[in-house]
This record gives C-alpha cells, sequence and structure tokens, in this order.
DNA sequence: CATGAATGAGACTTCATTCAT
DNA sequence: TATGAATGAAGTCTCATTCAT
C-alpha cells in the first residue's frame, strides 16, 4: 500500500498504460479497440488513461515516438561510426530486427499503425518518418561519394528501396508468412544486406554488364 | 429502349459507387469515412450502396480483389513468357508502377488499408495476398534453378525484398515524399530493378566478394 | 404461359401473396419479417406486394379481418340456432380449434399479431376483436335469463373466461407447450365446456354451495 | 456526503431508467419505442441506458423476470400454505389483478410483448413462463388427488384455462373494454374463481349430469 | 400486371471523453 | 491519484415505400 502510493508507482502507471496499449493495439489494431480495452489489460481504471495521456491518439503518438527516437539515435550515431557503409547498413537492419524479436507487438504497432497509415498517424508524423529515410539515404549518399557505392540509383532511392526490403521481412513475420526463429532472424539481416549491397544477379551477368 | 435506366445503366451505379469509393477511402481513409460519404461522392442515395454490397467493408474487399486478381493475371501470364527474369521482375515493377501512375487513388486504398492492414482487411485477404508473393518467388527460384540469379538469399525472401522495395517506392509516393513525374516513374522502375538484381555496391567490390 | 396472365392468375396473385404472408408471418413475427420475405414466400417481385396492398400493415389487416369475419358469422349464425347455450359455446370451441387444426400459421398470426396487440393491431381492430365477445356474451345472457346458466358472474365476464380459456389453449398449442394430435384436439373442445359449464370443483361441494 | 452522487444514486439511475422503460413500453409499445424515448423519459442520457443494459431487449428482460420471478415466488408459497385448493386459485387471481392494480403498465408490457409474444420474448423466456403454468397444474392436480377436485380434465388443462381467464380479463383492462374500479377488481377476483371453480351452468343441470 | 433499382428517414449501438467524488 | 458513472455525437445498417420501365 504504501509503495503502490510512492511517485515511482505513479510512474510505473503511466508505463502500465503504454505497455498494455501495446498489447491491445497488436491484438485488436488502434480502431478496433477501446481505450476500457486499454484500461482493463493494464488493470486500471479507464478514466486513468485520461489522467496520463490526453486522448487514445496520444497513446499511439506516445508509444511511436519513443521508438523511433531510439532508432533515429542509433542511425545517427551509425552514421558517424567508422564502419564501412556495408556495415552500417547491416547494424541498422540488425537494430530493427532486433527490435521486433525483442518486443514484436511494439514493431507491428509502429508499422502496422503508424508508418503506413498515410491518412491518420503516418501524416502526423510524416516529419520523423522521413527523417529515418533520410539518414539512411545520408549513409548511402557518402558511400557514393567515396566510391564504394556505385551512382546508378540516387541514395534516397537506395535507402527507399533497402528500408522497403526491411518492413516487408517484418510485415512477413508480423502475418506469419515467414517462420520466426532466432536463425531466422539471423538469416533475415543478412539476405536483407545481400540483396541490396550484391543484388540477386548472378556475378558474370553484373561483370559483364 | 436506350434510355438511362436501362440494365446498362443499374450496372453503372455499382461502378459509379465503387469509384467514388476509392475516391473517397484514398482521401480520408477507410475507417474515417462514412458510407454517407461514399454515396454523396457518387452522387446516389444513402440506401443504394447496401443495395450493392452487404457492408462498407464489402465495398472495399471488392475492390482490392479486383485490382489484386488483375495483379496476380499479369504475373502468372509474365511467369510463363519467354522472358528473362530481370525483364520479368522489371515487367512486374511497370505493372505496379503503371497501375499507381493510371489510378494512384486505388493503389493508395490497396496499400494503405488492405496490404499492411495486418488487423482487418490484411488479415481477411492474407491468401491472395501472399499468392502474389509466392508468384515472385517462383520467378525468382526459376531464375536461381537456371543459374541466372545466385542462391545466396531464399527465392522467398528475395521475392519479399522485391516487392517491399516497390511498395516502398509506392509509399514514398502515396506519402508525398518522392517526386511525382512521368520520368520519375520511369526511373523508379529502373532503380527497382537495377538494385534489386545489381545491388548497390561497386562491381569490384562484388567481384572479389 | 397464356393461363398465367388469365384474370384468374392475376386474382391468385393477390391470394398467393396473402397465403405466403401468414407463412412469414408465423415463422418470423410481423415486426421481424420484410415485405421482400413476403415477396420471396410467394415467389414474386416485392413490388406486387405494393401492387395488391396500400402498405405492410395492410396485409395483415386483411388476414385478419378475412379469418375474423368468418368468426363472426359462424357465431351470429350459432346464436340464432336452436342449440342449448352448452352446445353453441361447444359449437363455438369447435370452430375456432378446427380453424387452428386447419391453418395454424394463420390462428398464430391471429392471436400473436392481433388479438394480443394492444398497441399497433390489436388497437386497430378493437371493435370487431369486441364484437366477438359481445356476441358471446349475448349467448352467456340469454342461457341466464332462460335459467340455464347461473347468474352468479356477468355474461361479459363469463364470455371473457371462455374466450380467455380458448386463446390460451390455442397459445399453448403455438407455444409448444402442449401436445397436438387429432385425439388433443378434439379432447380440447370438451375440456373447455365443460371446465366453463360445470367447473372444476367435485359435484358434492357444488351442491352444498 | 449525502450528494446525488453517492452509490445509493448511481443505483436509482438504473431503476430509473427501468421504471421509465415500463412507461415508454406500455405507452408505445416494445417495437415503436426508440432506446430514446426510455433515456428521454427517464431524464438520463441516452448512453446510460447502454451503461446499464446491453441493449434494448435487455431492458425487457429484466422487467419480466423481475416480476415474473416475484409471481413463481408467490405461486410456490401459496402451494405449500394451508389453504384449500379454491383458496389457493383466490390468492394467485387475487396476486395478480392486484398486481395490474398497483402497476398497470408493467403487466401490459409483461402479456402484450412478453407472454404472447410467440415469436421474440415470449420464445426466450419460455421457460419460466411455462413453470407458472406447470406450478399451477401442480396446485389443481393435488386437489384432484384429494378429491376436492373433480377428475374430468386434466390438470394441465384446468391451468391452462384458469390463467387463461385471468389474463383474458387483464387484456380486457388493457383494452379499455372493461370498466376498471376498485370494486370492479375485487369482482373480477370472484368471477374468475367461480367460473373455474363452480361453471357458468346452474347446479341442476350439473347434478343431472 | 410485374419488376427491382432507388430512396432516405430512422433505428440501434458504440465509445471517446468529461467530471464529480 | 484513481474511479467509473454519465454524456451525446456519430456511425452502420435496415427496410418500407416509390417509381420508371
Amino acid at each position: 500500500m504504501a509503495t503502490a502510493r510512492s511517485p515511482a508507482a505513479a510512474a510505473d502507471k503511466r508505463r502500465l498504460i503504454l505497455d498494455a496499449a501495446v498489447r491491445v493495439f497488436a491484438r485488436q489494431g488502434f480502431n478496433s479497440c477501446r481505450v476500457s480495452d486499454i484500461a482493463d489489460e493494464a488493470g486500471v481504471a479507464y478514466g486513468l488513461v485520461y489522467h496520463y495521456f490526453r486522448s487514445k491518439d496520444e497513446v499511439l503518438d506516445t508509444l511511436f515516438l519513443e521508438r523511433w527516437n531510439v532508432l533515429l539515435g542509433v542511425i545517427a550515431e551509425l552514421d558517424g561510426s567508422e564502419r564501412t557503409p556495408r556495415e552500417k547498413l547491416l547494424a541498422i537492419t540488425s537494430f530493427i530486427v532486433d527490435s521486433y524479436r525483442h518486443d514484436p507487438e511494439l514493431m507491428k504497432v509502429i508499422i502496422v499503425e503508424v508508418t503506413r497509415a498515410a491518412n491518420t498517424f503516418g501524416a502526423t508524423h510524416i516529419g520523423v518518418i522521413q527523417r529515418a529515410y533520410q539518414r539512411i539515404a545520408a549513409i548511402v549518399a557518402a558511400a557514393q561519394a567515396d566510391g564504394s557505392f556505385r551512382s546508378v540509383v540516387s541514395a534516397e532511392f537506395a535507402a527507399m528501396a533497402f528500408y522497403g526490403a526491411i518492413e516487408q521481412v517484418l510485415t512477413s513475420w508480423i502475418f506469419g508468412l515467414l517462420e520466426e526463429s532466432d536463425e531466422g532472424y539471423e538469416r533475415a539481416k543478412d539476405f536483407v544486406v545481400v540483396t541490396i549491397c550484391d543484388g540477386l544477379e548472378a556475378h558474370s551477368d553484373v561483370a559483364s554488364a
């Protein structure tokens, strides 16, 4: 009782609600769930959700931004590191795949409810979403500048193909179309980088091109 | 009697509603629009939507299946053609990009409201969605079998990266992140194929790999 | 084809709709069925219902009045006959029970949807419904006047108990609470008359009363 | 804090809605009234009806079961008492008539909307409705066993005639066909029992039968 | 007579949000 | 902080009725 009312506990309630929201959004979808579903899942009265968040939207906004900002931070840090471009792309892929492995429900929510929701949350967060694409593009552009990447495709576009490949892998896991296993996760990381960096065609063809 | 109420005109009303629904779904999103918005856009009475469709969901189902079945037909046809694997992938890319160019609203609806809606329509149509991935994978697998594509990544996965790249391009157009122009559309087709088939890295690296 | 378009066939269509309506009203209830259900059951287009009847209500009105007027006629005829009061009551009971035996669906509709529908059809037809009660009361009153029936209860009230007993028997059949068989129907007729005319108590008690 | 929002007041709102529903159902009929009519009559917001009840149906179900269970309890209690069979039937009649006298609207709703609604609520509650008939039949059967009632009609059937007579009396009041007054209510009780127990025919006839 | 496409008012129900306690 | 009763706008869907052919 005494501990339950401590400031720490109060902060916990907010976290409790956010974590519950992830599970509910992942299970039912943002539009199909009720605020009371989140409260039930968190084990609190549903008025409390409105104590910590202005609206149902703000709950999802919060979840998305929390995670996306981590992603942006990781990419920024990588960009400034000593790695080769290929290593940088692998590290980004690795981070996203591991994010999914660690909390598949949160990543499902982010991809399904935000990143692709062109009319609702996607539009709201288009700015920060775009920033991720731009930072990846910057990595590619630098690689093209130093000659390690070819310039046949624009950096902007290359970033898109790269990110699209990753998101499609996650989507396939989300839809249950692709087997999920520790080995599967690791292979996926390699496959994305090999495909995007080396291409699918046999070397001889490439060489003669 | 070639009057406005001929059987042909009746069929037109159904089409009128479907076309209006595309515009409304694209503009407001499936969840944010009302059935009356569709009726208003089509210039018909509210109840007529329910005369032709059992529910709001069925309108979207119909739109999606109409178009997706065309895509499946095109891929199947291409698979049986005399083209090289690379040409086949280009043709698929070309078809999808041209679909978007011809009717960007319909493609927006399909991608935003169905293909990625893991909790709602995506789950409903997962079977037919998957079929497209599988047919692309079959093209890659055949290419790997005859040696024109390398086997370092599984065909299934390669198909995913390929399709993900395309969908990300369309998503970027939808979000207004990528310039849309006749030239842009054509370049996008090439870029997807070049990236996926040749890879981003400079040849020397690939050769030495 | 030639016969189907004859005037006789046209009249048949009206009858077809009425008969279909009985089945549909009995099965689904007046409120829960649609005009199109009646048309479907009759095998005609539902616009045709509106050719023969002004509204859905009028279909039920017609069915009710058709049958109730027959009942009124029977009671009137009996009243003028040479029978004893007890025989008259038996004849009325017999007619109603046989009506049910012959067309249970129609009687179900009349009782469930009209006779007891105090807020809707019952109110509309209260006049003609009451006339039946009054005619039965007249039979009882005459019997009381000539000494064959006691006058301890008012004729009006006695008619009510008599009719209520019959309707409850039909209701029990309708609800499936009472076994239906040829023998059951005949026994029911006797039971109603015995109960109402002789009473339930043993004779000795009655005699000593 | 003895304010209007105490827990007791909250419980009152539910009661308020139920009582309002009785008035509205009685006045307009279940099918013809809207949920908003109930809310308006109760002076509460639309949604509060759905806070306390899952549906419009559940409101009627609740009203019916509340009252019908009281009836079942009364009959059960009477059955175990020391009264003569005739006194038991009188007590049941008395209870039902007094129920109507005390709250005619509720009894109207129960009879018109439930007890005779073979396609909707009657079918739903057929089990508990039947239990009342059975308990009355049990009283008659016991009377027949001890010789106080004759066995010429089955107990089951006798119960039906008895209950049917009562319900017809109530129906007549509901339809405004029978004068309502304190004296009228009392006379009705006697009349039902006299008719059912003694019969309508003059004693001499009965004796000679 | 016959059809069924077209209309649109209106019903039930949901649920985000507020607020008194 | 925490609760959940209370609010009411808004949405989907139904269906009686009309009407052009």
